[in-house]
DNA sequence: CATGAATGAGTGTTCATTCAT
DNA sequence: AATGAATGAACACTCATTCAT
């Protein structure tokens, strides 16, 4: 248990700064949670700052890796590609809840830090999807329209449920970390692609390939 | 100037929580920006959770009022009605897109707080929308679906812009205040309803009822 | 009941004072207490201090009024004389327990305030348990003994049970604003000017003066 | 000097305590004095009610400590054993003054945290006075009385000079810490117990046993 | 590899006080 | 005669961080 003190300490990092935000948790707490003293943290990240650029990067090497990879599939058409991506993050989003919602948040604040992080992989992002999406529309996979407009709407449905975990459990009563939820929510993504993004369902591929 | 210095300071707050969260801003901070002596917001707010409290208030009481006014259209049709909620909502957060922003991050916190207002209004948005939604299946407005799923993607189409407007404008180049972007995304929501909640189409509606 | 705002604010205050000392007592708890606004004291009082100043110069000029009505009685001997004093003090103080106890207590005070009230009141109090004494001694009533720590030995046991109701209500079973207990405590002040303080008994006096 | 900042902050504590009161001295008062940082207080004591609660052991602790040590002479006679705590205790105030003559006045407020301190201790002093009374009444060493009437009165003259040392000082020109003070004042507490609680001197006891 | 001691800066809050009304 | 609005200064306390060990 002493032996890996730097992991017990990101995890107890990601569970405080989901519940309480990054300025809402004090190194203290975390210390204290972790089971190490104060000074450990700064010997293994040097700063609050470095706890937190941890925690991004290792959400988003993995967050980006998941995308990059099921590029590798856009010659099996633009749709299932997009399919793929979205079964891919959704699931990683589900085995990682915490962290997501709380990178998710932590994204929205106008700290200096967060911004430099992000900014590379948020490109990194836009750009794969606009490729998919530049391909669906050369090839009439999907409608034509504004690509921004497409990746909020993807990003909005994606993120949504891991938002405000807080929300989804007491109200709607659906817990975004079982494997049902992540069944039957991958379904409504996939309808939002057949339905709203591509011309009339998941038949018309087929129909234009030929 | 001096008369009002309970809506500079909410004015001052809105901004400041935007950009660097509840427990990011002091009540120093607010108070220089506001220009008044950081007791006037004690003054007035007894806390600064007192100050968080009437934010969310303030926020949540135009938000519910909007919902209910326009529930009134219920019997224009529940498509009607719906798209008339979500063409308000929308307005009323492009109006208030800092504001909105913050509250939408906040709520996600764990804060007792925000907790106890929020159960509220969460409560009384998904009564509304339950009972559109039930009315739509009813006549054969919309396909049956699970409500939750249809509200989380409703509320993910919805708040997406406004929870992370620093990528909005600095990745995607949108910019959730200008009225432009209002039109064009509103016609997406819509798109969303008819394509994807909705059978086939607005004219869909017309044949059923018939 | 608003016609008299002063009295009620002085008895807020010596109630106030008495739980929470001087300084543990702010103008906010004293004004809600006595039910006025903040302002309505420094209207009275200019000050917090002031309220102090009034409180001490109440308490001070009535036990000193006691000690120099008894004085006069002087002629009928320095016993009968101090005996009526300790009588008249204890009564006082058993009626003002709660201004007694606070304003023995600030006393010990390093108050510039407190400092040059006091100093008059104690010479003056001094004086006059001087001249008795040397009545006593003259007249060969008393035992000849140190002027001062008999005055140490007299404020001792007559301030004692002011000092610490607390103590004497919680673990002594003792309630000094209670009449049994005046009657009492008398005796045993009265006994130590019999026993220790004079020769041998109160028969010796008439022998004496004889 | 920089090793041991814990007695430093306590000695100031003490001082300044003593002069100002507990809620007239400010911690950033006690860190200067002791020439630490303010947040070393917090460090070592928590807090100031912490430092408050220290200072209170560390005095009742000793206090109780002579009460019991010089109890286990109750076999020589209850006055005997008496008489050695009066002297004890005396010594023991005059070697502390500042700290006795802070505690005593503290005792005093209706604090929650001093009175959970208190009540063991006060209890144990009782407990340990009860019993060397009744074996005084039991030998026939001590009038008949009243105990808890005898124990204010033993409290008031073991006190007094403690209580306000200013006083002593500028009215009265006795200083509580000087040696001679000791001698002085211990003969006058034992003139009132050989006087006043004894039956008629310190002959009596022999005559007794006998 | 990890920590206990200590800190300067900053936190939210409370304070007694002022002043126009 | 009495007050609501507003304040500057001070409050106890917590913060992330440093450094010798």
């Amino acid at each position: 248990m002493k032996k890996n003190a730097k992991e017990a300490i990101v995890r107890a990092a990601i569970s405080l700064f989901n519940s309480n935000g990054y300025s809402g948790t004090s190194v203290r707490d975390i210390a204290n949670l972790a089971r190490v003293n104060t000074a450990t943290i700064a010997y293994y990240f040097n700063n609050k700052a470095g706890l937190l650029e941890y925690c991004f990067m290792h959400f988003f090497e993995q967050y980006i890796g998941k995308i990059e990879e099921a590029y590798l599939s856009i010659d099996r058409g633009a749709k299932e590609c997009l399919k793929r991506i979205v079964s891919d993050l959704l699931h990683y989003q589900c085995e990682n809840s915490q962290l997501a919602s709380f990178v998710y948040r932590e994204m929205s604040m106008d700290s200096q830090v967060v911004r430099e992080i992000m900014s590379t992989y948020s490109l990194k992002e836009k750009y794969y999807l606009q490729k998919i999406f530049e391909r669906g529309f050369e090839w009439q996979e999907f409608r034509p329209h504004s690509i921004p407009y497409l990746i909020i709407q993807l990003k909005g449905l994606l993120m949504m449920p891991f938002m405000n975990t807080q929300y989804m459990r007491e109200v709607l009563y659906i817990f975004p970390n079982e494997p049902f939820f992540e069944q039957k929510y991958l379904k409504d993504l996939h309808a939002w692609i057949d339905k709203t993004l591509s011309f009339e369902g998941p038949m018309m591929k087929g129909a234009v390939i030929k």
